[in-house]
DNA sequence: TTTAATTTTGAATAATGAATCAATAAAAAA
DNA sequence: TTTTTTATTGATTCATTATTCAAAATTAAA
């Protein structure tokens, strides 16, 4: 019997990222993911069960990804809840700095897929953004961190503020380098706009 | 000869921002969209070039509206930064607040608009952004904002976190009061994460 | 080699829905 | 009332594209 060749399957996920961060996800055309993965039309549905499932299936593997990176930050006693924040900021700013692609299909159809879900959306998203508040809660509980925070408003304030800046990297990154975007998050976030407030 | 009956203009965006909000934008059909308005499908193409030309309406006039109350706010010398500040959430916050359909249409579209644009995105928006940057460096002239903030990067920061909020908001409404996270976003905004340091 | 099992293919299909346009309706002017 | 002009209609067209599936290709086992 034949065994399957090469990746294929991994391919298809690659030129989707592509295709989908160039055209927007709607669109993006079956027929031209597939030629960039080098793959016939058909192969795509022998892989996924349809394009809305190709989709799904870049995000489950990016949050996947980030979520055991944070998982083990979290887990680190001896590191302060400073430094625990900073490192979350790096863990998204290093996904997209690996690729701007994930970052503009996140940025853009994300959203539409959260609030418009048939599907159940990968589960390492919540369970990042848990582990993110508890990292959070920690510093609160350590006095470290300001007390007035409503957690469940800013982790999406936070998250929000990410996508808004990334994208805006993404498709202007002559202006912007990822790296002062990166700094003024970890800034804004801790000292806020106000001088001599607190 | 016949006159215009009605405001089938109005009608039909009142209608498409409903049907954009429920379905998203790509997945909302011109025949559903003509039907809720009352009107024929063809008569949306006698107001309209086509389809996009509808939703870039909708964001002109949206973003017109708040540029106005913008404008308005900024011109007053009386108002402290601070102050001011609050009150540009709030323009924010109301025009939401007036409707969530426009909310959501705003949170899922507004950006792959911006991103893939073909036609020029609503002047009014640059307008209102730029406006609301000289409200910020004018606190940092003062000396009650702080002045590490890199103005470029925060207002994506700051659109980004609303953006992010309001769809919250707009589909969870009855765990999150749009007041609670009109408050939380003056007080992030203003204290940020970090207790006593500064 | 031959057969069998499985993968790959891409042209054909089928569904969709944006956009059109010839026909009709309505109002104003003659 | 009749004519003229403009607005409205919605069934039809037509381009687009996701998905299918029968045939071809490939590899392993017999």
């Amino acid at each position: 019997m034949r065994h399957k060749e090469g990746n294929k399957r991994e391919d298809i996920i690659k030129a989707a990222i592509k295709i989908f961060a160039e055209n927007g996800y709607h669109h993006a055309k079956i027929a031209k993911v597939a030629e960039v993965a080098n793959v016939a039309t058909g192969s795509v549905y022998v892989y996924f069960e349809n394009k809305e499932k190709v989709l799904l299936e870049i995000f489950d593997e990016i949050w996947k990804d980030m979520y055991n990176n944070l998982k083990l930050l979290v887990e680190k006693k001896e590191v302060s809840p400073f430094e625990k924040f900073d490192a979350l900021v790096d863990i998204i700013f290093d996904k997209f700095t690996e690729s701007p692609e994930i970052a503009l299909v996140m940025v853009n159809e994300q959203n539409h897929l959260l609030t418009h879900k048939k599907e159940k959306f990968t589960e390492y998203y919540d369970k990042f953004i848990e582990l993110g508040v508890n990292l959070i809660q920690e510093g609160i509980d350590k006095g470290v961190f300001n007390s007035g925070i409503d957690l469940n408003i800013y982790k999406h304030y936070l998250l929000g503020a990410f996508r808004d800046l990334v994208n805006t990297w993404a498709i202007n990154r002559e202006t912007f380098s990822l790296n002062s975007i990166r700094q003024s998050i970890k800034y804004f976030s801790k000292y806020g706009l106000c001088k001599n407030c607190m």
